[in-house]
DNA sequence: TACTTATTGAGAATAATCATTAAGAAGCCG
DNA sequence: CGGCTTCTTAATGATTATTCTCAATAAGTA
């Protein structure tokens, strides 16, 4: 599991720093729930109520930075706003199905998936930081529910 | 001088539309005086004076659309955000100097520029948009006032 | 302990989303 | 031919999301 020393680690070999908001920022998304995700709006809520207060601009910054370091994943679950997962390794590693109408979300597993992206990374010299199918369709409830597209 | 007609005619060109707020913005910015410019939101309030308000989601839209038309230019004057004037042909064409504690501004010519603009851009294929010199510097009445950097 | 400079927070600037409106193209007809 | 109606889809406005700027702070290093 990702800790707050190798968050550091990582930080200090780029000349970056690690610091008590993006301490906070890591430790709140491995104590997520299996299957959550948070939106920045969500993510700086939910601060607030926990009394750690992070401005919104240091939110946004983060969750990109982060992001690009390959911690946490961003995700396009909904159209309008991300949506931020910790990045787990392989056995945890998964992908999603989204119904474009009521949101719901499946998360489900495939490892050819991430061997097909870590090949095709190496293959071209990439360094890979996550490979996420998402796959977005109409799920049977909304189906039956015959509402014109 | 650059007319409502040709503004629409490129525009269609593009499979794109001539709307009233389009040339409201494009006759705003030709009846400035001369060495005057705006920014977005300037240019909002002036609107909303005029009794012509648009809104600011459509300024930001055509500011950027008609810079990148070649028919505006985006200043860079001050930090923290962008101007914008009428992109003039070789006789009014002008370069900027700007003192960089007092923001006052100066106009200057200088045919070479545009000419070497027009050469490189050529020799490299492209089409050229606008070609602007901007300098920043320290008038000599703020050097005077001896204030440090 | 001092020093450099990345980071933060607050606010302003800019971009993106989505439902609604309307420009321009195409077809009709006198 | 021109005006009128229909149709497609770009553009608008309102709102929300995100980025940027700057002065103040503090992490990591010497």
């Amino acid at each position: 599991m990702y800790t707050v020393s190798s968050l550091k680690a990582e930080l200090n070999e780029r000349g970056w720093r690690l610091t008590p908001q993006r301490e906070t920022i890591l430790q709140i998304f491995q104590n997520l729930p299996k299957g959550q995700h948070l939106s920045a709006e969500d993510l700086h809520i939910l601060l607030q109520e926990e009394g750690e207060a992070i401005s919104l601009s240091t939110i946004y910054r983060n969750l990109k930075l982060m992001s690009r370091m390959g911690i946490l994943r961003e995700l396009e679950l909904a159209e309008g706003h991300k949506h931020y997962e910790i990045n787990q390794p392989s056995p945890y590693h998964h992908h999603h199905l989204i119904c474009v109408r009521c949101n719901k979300t499946i998360e489900f597993k495939n490892d050819s998936i991430l061997k097909m992206g870590a090949k095709t990374a190496q293959k071209e010299g990439y360094h890979l930081l996550d490979c996420q199918l998402t796959i977005h369709a109409i799920c049977p409830s909304c189906q039956r529910s015959l509402l014109p597209v």
